[in-house]
DNA sequence: TTATTGTTGCAAAAGTTTTGCATTAAGAAA
DNA sequence: TTTCTTAATGCAAAACTTTTGCAACAATAA
């Protein structure tokens, strides 16, 4: 882990909090550093459950109203991902150049892939519309690669599609 | 309003249901009937105050359990729209052509806007990917052109920045 | 018309996020 | 360093949205 990144990171968080006024608590510091180390999309309980081995007395409410902040600085970027699993939302360090996230509906593996249609896209926006963009979302369902060669799921619903023969399959 | 697409609107979904062992319900032609006319995304709260009108005695739960059911005859989309207002979704009849969901964080307002670089990002996950898209959303937050003309919004939190000069307004 | 079973409505439960408030602690000023 | 201001935290309760269980109902096909 390159230190001099290390350091730019929480100089650029530490800077930023500053300068709107917010303080650097160490449950801040603690999330966003959760985040930033991440390799996969976290939910506020998953976050939650992190920052508790290094702060067991740390609370949900803290991880809800920090990743609010750590929001508004544009540092951490808040993700549906299709509610892939329950109802909540998925969060992520901000990222060098955005991406889409591709997610299997099927086994609920998440993707992320680059394109410079993405650009595309938000400067169309920018120019035609008139619209100063703050963040921008891609998310796609499907069945990924690997899904598609095993069975489809049975994807619908009660017994109707299980065993007739008209009733296709949904995905 | 052509009577001929209505005709074909509705042979589509009865043929839909048919087909996965689904069963046209008064309730189920009512909730798409109203997504079909809507001019507003509307969330589920939304869709059941006007389903109400017409049928006083339909159940929250006939609206969560028939979005569930035309979302997978693919009849019908279900949007985060950054969760605009309070933690619901908002649904929409599917489109003829798939378009990104512009949302201005501080009126409010909602924008479609169609691009030939959505269906080349969605041609190049299908292509590179492997993957098989079921739907696919493109949700973008920000500034519409009104709104930036007039005061940016405090948007950040307590009294700190307020009147403090350091302090950056955020959005 | 009858049989089958998907669907509905009602009520309760579950899951997630927010709010109120006293206490703590970050950061600026002294 | 010490003091002072107030943003931030933790705890508990509340608010909100969505799901589940189940008996009664109604859409389809036989
Ligand atoms: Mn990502
Ligand atoms: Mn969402
Ligand atoms: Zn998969
Ligand atoms: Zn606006």
């Amino acid at each position: 882990m390159p230190l001099i990144q290390e350091i730019r990171r929480h100089h650029n968080l530490a800077e930023l909090a500053r300068e709107h006024g917010f303080r650097l608590t160490t449950q801040r510091r603690l999330i966003f550093s959760i985040l930033e180390s991440a390799s996969t999309h976290m939910n506020a309980k998953e976050i939650l459950a992190q920052a508790r081995r290094v702060d067991p007395g740390i609370d949900q409410v803290t991880i809800y109203r920090n990743l609010a902040v750590l929001k508004k600085l544009g540092v951490v970027d808040e993700l549906d991902l299709l509610h892939l699993r329950g109802d909540q939302h998925y969060y992520e360090a901000r990222q060098d150049r955005p991406h889409s996230h591709v997610a299997c509906l099927q086994c609920g593996k998440v993707m992320e892939f680059s394109s410079p249609a993405m650009d595309k896209i938000s400067t169309e926006i920018r120019d035609e519309l008139g619209f100063s963009i703050s963040f921008m979302r891609v998310e796609i369902g499907g069945a990924c690669a690997e899904c598609r060669r095993k069975t489809p799921l049975t994807s619908p619903q009660t017994k109707a599609n299980q065993n007739v023969s008209r009733s296709k399959k949904l995905n």
